[in-house]
DNA sequence: GTCGTTGCAAAGCCTTTGCAGGGAA
DNA sequence: TTCCCTGCAAAGGCTTTGCAACGAC
């Protein structure tokens, strides 16, 4: 994959540079769209898959089977999801090691995704 | 809501007791099929969301953003997916408190889901 | 000039909804 | 008889794809 430098592709990679939490491709249209206002969704979602797959984004599971992004190697971390506001949040060193949990024998423990749930502090 | 005792639901609900690793719908949907051949999808979605609603399954975050079912009432335990053969296993007896994860000041939490990668006992 | 990239619109999925007939109570 | 439940098909909503024009190199 030869990626050339255009606009659309600057624009969505400085959309999860600037924003830490993970955000639905909705979010990310909107952001870079106002940095480059005659993008199309088409591009968002061409780039979101080529940038899963070569790894630069990660996708992460959100409520309601919602499907969120956010910028790769970033450390492992979790994520917080508030009931309230709906917002989703990273929760850096609360690292849960796969070795704390007592898996039955047979199984091959590769990773790991935890999320929790609850108010976040402007909701509580 | 009255339920009215229909082979339809009936055979959904068979299901659900039958089967204890999480299902998507269409799973749900063939299985119950086999029981009630004419089953029509519509049928097997509307009563998704009214049991959901009502509390007697529960959704489970699948990976690629998919939803999986299951009973309610099982007690807490996650979830462990295996990575070749796409299968979904409940893990029991692996609770992790959500005391033991230390969160930031300012966020309540309610509730946690814990969802495993890996290879299971068949695939690795 | 080449060919990766883009925006538009059409096409594809999956899920929900409208509706008339069927059947549980 | 009442009205909840069902299956079918149409409608929605979100994602992918086809295509001609564009533009990075």
């Amino acid at each position: 994959m030869m990626e050339r430098k255009t606009p659309q592709l600057a624009a969505i990679k400085q959309v999860f540079i600037d924003n830490h939490s993970p955000m639905r491709l909705e979010e990310v249209l909107n952001k870079a769209k106002s940095i480059v206002p005659g993008l199309g969704q088409a591009t968002v979602y061409r780039w979101i898959k080529n940038l899963l797959k070569i790894g630069w984004i990660v996708a992460v599971n959100g409520p309601n089977s919602s499907i969120l992004y956010e910028k790769a190697g970033k450390g492992h971390h979790h994520h917080f999801f508030c009931r309230r506001c709906g917002s989703m949040h990273e929760i850096q060193g609360t690292c849960i090691e796969a070795s704390n949990v007592s898996i039955p024998s047979g199984f091959v423990v590769e990773d790991h995704e935890l999320t929790i749930y609850g108010l976040c502090p402007s909701c509580s």
